[in-house]
DNA sequence: ATGGCTGGTAGAACCAGA
């Protein structure tokens, strides 16, 4: 049994405390990070060595963005996309040679600004043109994969909190999600997350800094776990750890799990 | 009714997140 844990983190140096604690709960043999907000010499290998993720794959920059996939298995990083071709941190590929070659893909979708109207928000056509290079790429996968991350899209009417209300927010808006739904179909992907918490129950990962005092459950299921066809049928475990949303210092997202029979 | 927040880089107020 394998259990992988993706994470928007949301600057790993400030928040180490809390995924000690979720590392030490959870035990997962492989977390795959995002948002770590530092540069690959900040990177805080030593407390990872410490708690036994002596295996690491790290894709940062300074200040935005970054992964960073961190193991207790053996792995070997093998690739670093730019799907918006501006250097940007956004990617890590690794595969482990000790699970039957497995892939796993993390990726750190870009937000896309405010405006959903890639004439007016550069920012929104660079989330678009992303999706749409990820599209190309995974029409070419030849492997059993695993993608999880940040995606910044939230598919389905029940992935928010107000269907209606967020059409036109970025995040949930008709174009975004039928971009999403064109890489899905590339390679067949599985959302795990639906796999295991079928539509319509909540399945939230995110909520916002500035409304989640209030209480009201705003959330927005926006962290994904994909799997190709072959891989999906092994996955036996799916989890969210939303109580770390409240959690001292937390991240505004709280880490997906999923266990595979591998 | 997204923003009343948060983090990084600055070395004060910006940008960015979503």
């Amino acid at each position: 049994m394998v259990k992988i844990t993706t994470w928007n983190i949301n600057s790993v140096r400030l928040r180490m405390p809390i995924v000690e604690r979720y590392l030490e709960e959870h035990a997962p043999d492989v977390l795959c990070l995002q948002e770590i907000k530092c540069q690959e010499h900040q990177f805080p290998y030593e407390a990872f060595a410490a708690l036994g993720y002596k295996h690491t794959a790290v894709h940062g920059q300074k200040g935005y963005h970054g992964v960073a996939t961190v193991s207790r298995v053996p792995m070997n990083e093998f690739s670093r996309h730019d799907w918006q071709d501006n250097g940007e941190a956004r990617h890590v590929g690794v595969e482990f040679p000790s699970l039957d070659g497995l892939v796993l893909e993390n990726v750190y979708i870009p937000a896309g600004g405010d405006v959903p109207d890639r004439e007016k928000n550069m920012r929104f056509g660079q989330k678009l043109d992303f999706l749409e290079r990820m599209t190309r790429w995974a029409e070419k996968i030849d492997r059993p994969t695993l993608l999880v991350g940040d995606f910044n899209i939230a598919p389905l009417e029940c992935d928010v909190y107000d269907h209606k209300a967020l059409l036109k927010v970025v995040s949930h808006t008709p174009l975004e999600v039928e971009t999403l739904n064109l890489l899905q179909g590339a390679h067949e992907w599985v959302d795990l997350g639906r796999k295991h918490i079928p539509a319509p129950e909540r399945n939230y990962s995110w909520w916002s800094y500035r409304t989640y005092w209030q209480g009201k459950d705003r959330g927005r299921r926006l962290d994904h776990m994909w799997a190709s066809p072959d891989l999906a049928a092994q996955s036996r475990a799916h989890s969210i750890a939303e109580h770390t949303r409240d959690w001292e210092k937390p991240s505004d997202h709280v880490p997906l799990m999923t266990e595979f029979d591998l």
